[in-house]
Order: C-alpha cells, then sequence, then structure tokens
DNA sequence: TGGCCATTGTGAATGCTTTCACAAAGGGGT
DNA sequence: ACCCCTTTGTGAAAGCATTCACAATGGCCA
C-alpha cells in the first residue's frame, strides 16, 4: 500500500464521524459531492482519499453508508478495542476521562498515573490512581498513552513510555517529543491554535488597511 | 505582504515558544540549524519561516534571542492582550481556565456562558457563569470565543457568536463548523487525533508484515 | 433490452510547501 | 587590513497534495 498522508487520514476520521451520524438518522445512499459539503472539502478529494484504499462506490449512485462507515473503521483500525493509558490525573486527564465518545469510538482509558503522592492510590474517575514510578511495569499491553502532564516533565515520562513498549502517544504538553521512529505521536497544542487566531486577528486587520489605503483601481 | 500558510504560522508558535525558554535560561544568540533541532524541523525551513516576515538574523552569528523573541511576539500579535470569552463550562473548560499558561501568553478568559439553569449564575473558577441566551449582548467586546459545547450545540452557538460579531473561533466540539470567511477558525479534535494514532498502529503492523512476507532481495 | 443520466475512479495539470545549494554577509583573529 | 569561517537569506529544484476533467460504469425507466 502506498503512504498516505496524515490529512488524508485526518479527513477519513471526519467522513466517518458524519457518516456514522447519518447511518443513525437512516441514511442509506451519499454522493461524494454531498459528503464533501458536510465536511468542508471537496468531491474529488473525498474521491482521491477513498481510492488510497479501495474502492467503495457506485457509480451513477454514490456509496452506500452502512458499507463505507465499516470500510472505514476497518482502514482505521476502530474494529477493534485499543487500551490506552493515562498519563497525569490533572484537568485535561478530568475532561478526557469524561468524555464519553472514545469510548464509544474503541479507546478505553484503562489505568491512570500520577507523580503526586496526594494521589496515588486514591479513586480518581473510576480508577485507581498509579504512582507513575510504575510506569514501566504497569505500562505493559498498553496501545497508547496520553500524556497529560507539564511541560516539563513531559519528555522524561516519554521516554518511559517508549521503553514500556508503547508505540503511539497522544501528548497535551506544548513540548517537542523525542521519540524513535516506529512510535506515533499526535500534539494537541492549545496555545499554538490561540496564537494561530492571534495571528489571524491582527493580520486580517493588518490586511484589510492595506486594501483600503491601496489606490481603488487595485482593489481585488 | 504575501499569504503565509498555516504550518508557517505553527512552526512560528513553536520557535518563540523555545526561544522564550532559552531566553530565561539566559541564551543571547541561536543558530538556525539549533533552533530547527529542537523544533524538530530543518535549518532551511527557519530560514524560509522567517523571511516572510523579514530578515532578523546575523549572518555567521545567527539570531539574538531577545530580538527574535521581540519579533516572533509582533508577528503573531502577542503585543496585546485578547479578550476570550468561554462557551460551556464543563470539563474542557475547567481544564482550559485552569491552565495558567494561556493568560500568560495573552489570552484573558474574561467570561464564561453555560446552558445548564444548574451552573448559570454560580461561580465557577473564579467567574460567575453567564446565560448562554445572553451570547449576544455579553460577547460585545470579545476577540475570541472558545466554543466547548457538545457536538449538537456547537453550529447552534457559533452562529450567535458570529452574529455578535466575534472574528476568532477555538473549537472543541467535534464537527465542522460553518463561518463566513472573514472569521478564523481552529478546531481541537480528540477523537480525530486519537484515530489517527490507531491508523499509525494499524498500518504499521500491516506494513512489517507486508515487508516480512516479500522476498528477501527486495526488501528495502 | 437499450439508452440516458448521475456519479465514480483516476491520470494529468496545477498549486503549494519543503529542501537544496550557494552567493552574500559579518565577525574575529592575526 | 585582510582572510577565514560560519551562518544567513533566497532563487531554483524537488516533492506533495489538491483540483481538474473525463472516460468508464452502474442503475433506472421506458
Amino acid at each position: 500500500m502506498r503512504k498516505v498522508s496524515e490529512s488524508t487520514v485526518a479527513r477519513l476520521s471526519m467522513y466517518l464521524r458524519l457518516l456514522t451520524e447519518l447511518a443513525a438518522s437512516g441514511v442509506t445512499t451519499l454522493a461524494s459531492e454531498e459528503l464533501a459539503r458536510r465536511c468542508g472539502t471537496s468531491a474529488a478529494q473525498v474521491r482521491k482519499d477513498l481510492s488510497f484504499f479501495g474502492t467503495f462506490g457506485k457509480r451513477g449512485l454514490g456509496y452506500s453508508v452502512p458499507e463505507l462507515v465499516a470500510a472505514l473503521r476497518g482502514i482505521l483500525g476502530l474494529e477493534r478495542r485499543w487500551r490506552v493509558a493515562l498519563i497525569g490525573a490533572g484537568k485535561i486527564g478530568a475532561a478526557l476521562m469524561a468524555y464519553q465518545d472514545f469510548r464509544r469510538q474503541g479507546f478505553d482509558i484503562v489505568t491512570v498515573f500520577d507523580s503526586d503522592r496526594e494521589k496515588i492510590g486514591r479513586e480518581w474517575n473510576g480508577l485507581v490512581v498509579q504512582p507513575d514510578a510504575e510506569l514501566k511495569v504497569s505500562l505493559k499491553g498498553m496501545d497508547i498513552a496520553i500524556v497529560a502532564v507539564p511541560a516539563e516533565a513531559a519528555q522524561a515520562v516519554v521516554d518511559r513510555v517508549v521503553a514500556a513498549g508503547v508505540r503511539a502517544i497522544l501528548n497535551f504538553a506544548p513540548t517537542k517529543l523525542n521519540v524513535p521512529d516506529d512510535v506515533a505521536v499526535k500534539t494537541v497544542n492549545m496555545a499554538l491554535e490561540l496564537e494561530g487566531l492571534s495571528y489571524a486577528l491582527v493580520n486580517d486587520a493588518r490586511r484589510a488597511r492595506a486594501v483600503a489605503s491601496r489606490p481603488a483601481a487595485s482593489r481585488g
């Protein structure tokens, strides 16, 4: 199979979410045009994304919603359940525990770790908090680690996660993580997104001023 | 100024974070090579990213850390403070309120809204929860809205946010939002990231199997 | 059964981003 | 004052991703 870009994979997730919703409300068939419109992309993009993995549509008709849902779940590896460890029993961790959607899609948070003596051994959102000294042994059998610790601690935690054999990490610390090539990392960096909005705000303003001060004939 | 890609802007944020750290520990000068290494990109990329905005380095020497910090803060619009409204007083909202870094970078969450009668009027993380019926009037003067409500409610909330004149939205709902062209939206979609990890896990496994079963001579 | 219409799947073209490669500095040592 | 070494800034080249455009095909209706 040829290499597929991360943006394609991200779009497949979006398609799946929409299609799952539509399937629940009884829609049986959908054309790429409509799928694209509802996901904010183009019909050609939808078809190209899918074409990396096979052929799923019927010409003249579109896609069978239940079939495409099944296909996408297979492609994304969502036919099985994944064992997820949460490292860091703070506010972000609590938000994730509360978010029932993950479980529904096949991600089970089955252990929680923290370094805080006060928290260790206590029940927290239905799980007993484990000492993070135990990280290396207790991570055996985990598929994914969610790192929700302060930035300063993140790299050290990740090193131990990798040493324990976990090959997928969802990182909430605003820092670059160094991992071997065979470990997948996705970082969620909210500060970075806010700064992107800040940039957009000041630059739209700058651009608007620039356009306003240009001779009228050159405006687009 | 010519159009700059979102990935460039995201990298500028990363550079700024690292440089701020280095400045605090007294580093005064840094070459693109080192900056790149520590941010997981290439030296050429760093220089190209910066070149969209001007020339900041000294040939043969590198960049002055404090000067580059100042320049990046200017580019990203972080010299001023931004007024942020949080919509949805749930777990994600609580995590954001607790995250002191935002305030440090210039983002002040100054109002909270919720639709839950139980929460409205109560103090919550230092703010009094406003009824979301008031959204349109109370959003006057806000620069950024953080949408942390269930997916089903998100589009309706966003329509009112836009109507109130807010032009930047940070969205935590796992759904595509429709907004006019002049409104900037960034979506943080944790489910999508997890699915990306799931894909990586099953496909690394698939790829490994494929390589293992190929005749030895064709392995790369 | 046959023709028509809608829609797919996909090479080719376009556009965007990253990397390459090197001339143009600039500082420091002699 | 001059040379050498390092590192920048930037066109050109290479590499990816998206869009275009259309032949291929399947369903439906007469």
